[in-house]
DNA sequence: GGAACAATTTGCGCTGGCGCAAACTCAAGA
DNA sequence: TCTTGAGTTTGCGCCAGCGCAAATTGTTCC
């Protein structure tokens, strides 16, 4: 097995603050895969045995409820950490990673995770870090969820995938990763009727432009507008 | 100012495995206040300084949107570590800790957490198990917002509640602090009004007595059927 | 003890958004 | 080219739960 360039990884936040050589000290116990798109890095419930980070593709992470009902907890994006039971000591995966598009992730096996946490504090510090960011992200759900009608809340969810993984092109922002008016439904508590109906009268309006599995934001601004209206209550 | 004893702490889950003499160097660096019922530990969005552990009372975690709605996060129980930003590497907290009761609280500073994490291991472990915990708590509470009646919601919030900081006594188990209707609307994302209808028909239905900012469970047994009603869909 | 206030209960009407069903459209493979 | 199937759109009816309002009950502070 040839080891792994550290040029994977050199220009990840993750790893900033750690020099070259301890770049490629953290590369030597990782562990280079391909998932094919739709396929699982890893499964609800299953022994957490790795910890992960994605170097090319996108993570749709989904919880499914005991009556098969799902609901997509986040997207995980391009040079973010994910899959870490190990940093948070729990011995299974809360959520199931599904590739949404063929995808490269490095794996380092958790019983490492100690050691190389205390050898790179900036490493697990950055770890810590994103696992506080996702903390907020899930709580601002919560609340939007608790607060907000379907409108502002797919209005929100399809600015937060702009934001995040929008790929700029001369027609608008691309979400560049296929997504479905059922997966916008299910990051968003509602139904693919709702989100359907949601997206042709934006679409009717110039906002958004949106096809098969794909959506591109033309007029953001008025989208926020939406996001945020304060009509009711 | 007199040294804190280390009784304050040495039953507590996230102070075990640390030696006597640990504990009391921890709580060295510590210090101990009160705070009157309702008044606030720490303000969402302020610069976070301190992490907290509750000794006494119960503490309810807010977040407000700015339109001035109000969702509670969660209750903290006594032994729990709470408004560990300097953990998770933010600079202000994302919610204000208001207590429930008259609480007893430690606090210490922020600066500190590097050391103390790197001095006791055991404890930064603890904590980052508190975290992970939360976490998924958080994102189970999204599924339940997105696939859940109302009626489902309310069931499992109590059903947490009498779990998490219930008191048996003979007549149940009772809620050990106020807590109103407006609460419990803001726990799970509905109205007063409707929390009402609920609790009266439960009430009706003998499943638990409830009065002005009290609930006790007396059935929680069919409490469970009427959470987990896998009716709809 | 009583006034003032806070929490709760309950009725009523309305509607956002869901469930269901059917039609349609696009993409890929045979 | 045609078939097949998945993804999407749209119409229609319905109801859970909200908003509003008023009555009621329990607490607290003069």
């Amino acid at each position: 097995m040839a080891a792994l360039d550290r040029s994977l990884i050199s220009r990840l936040l993750l790893f900033q603050g750690l020099t070259p050589d301890e770049q490629s000290e953290i590369l030597r116990d990782a562990r280079s895969s391909r998932y094919a798109k739709e396929t699982a890095i890893f499964e609800q419930e299953a022994e957490a045995h790795s910890f992960f980070v994605l170097i090319a593709g996108h993570i749709r992470v989904v919880r499914t409820t005991p009556d098969g009902q799902q609901v997509i907890a986040r997207y995980i994006s391009e040079g973010e950490i994910f899959g870490v039971a190990a940093a948070l000591g729990r011995t299974t995966y809360p959520a199931s990673a599904i590739a949404a598009v063929d995808c490269v992730v490095l794996a380092w096996p958790n019983a490492l995770w100690p050691d190389l946490a205390g050898r790179f504090p900036v490493f697990g510090a950055a770890t810590y870090r994103t696992v506080g960011t996702r903390l907020q992200e899930t709580q601002t759900r919560v609340v939007e969820m608790s607060t907000e009608q379907v409108e502002q809340r797919v209005a929100h969810a399809l600015l937060r995938l702009a934001n995040q993984t929008g790929r700029k092109t001369d027609s608008g922002i691309e979400i560049d990763f296929p997504i479905s008016r059922q997966d916008i439904a299910e990051m968003t508590g509602t139904t693919l009727h709702t989100v359907s109906r949601l997206l042709s009268k934006w679409e009717d309006n110039g906002i958004i432009v949106s096809g098969r599995q794909k959506v591109t934001v033309k007029d953001a601004h008025r989208l926020v507008v939406l996001a945020e209206n304060r009509d009711k209550r």
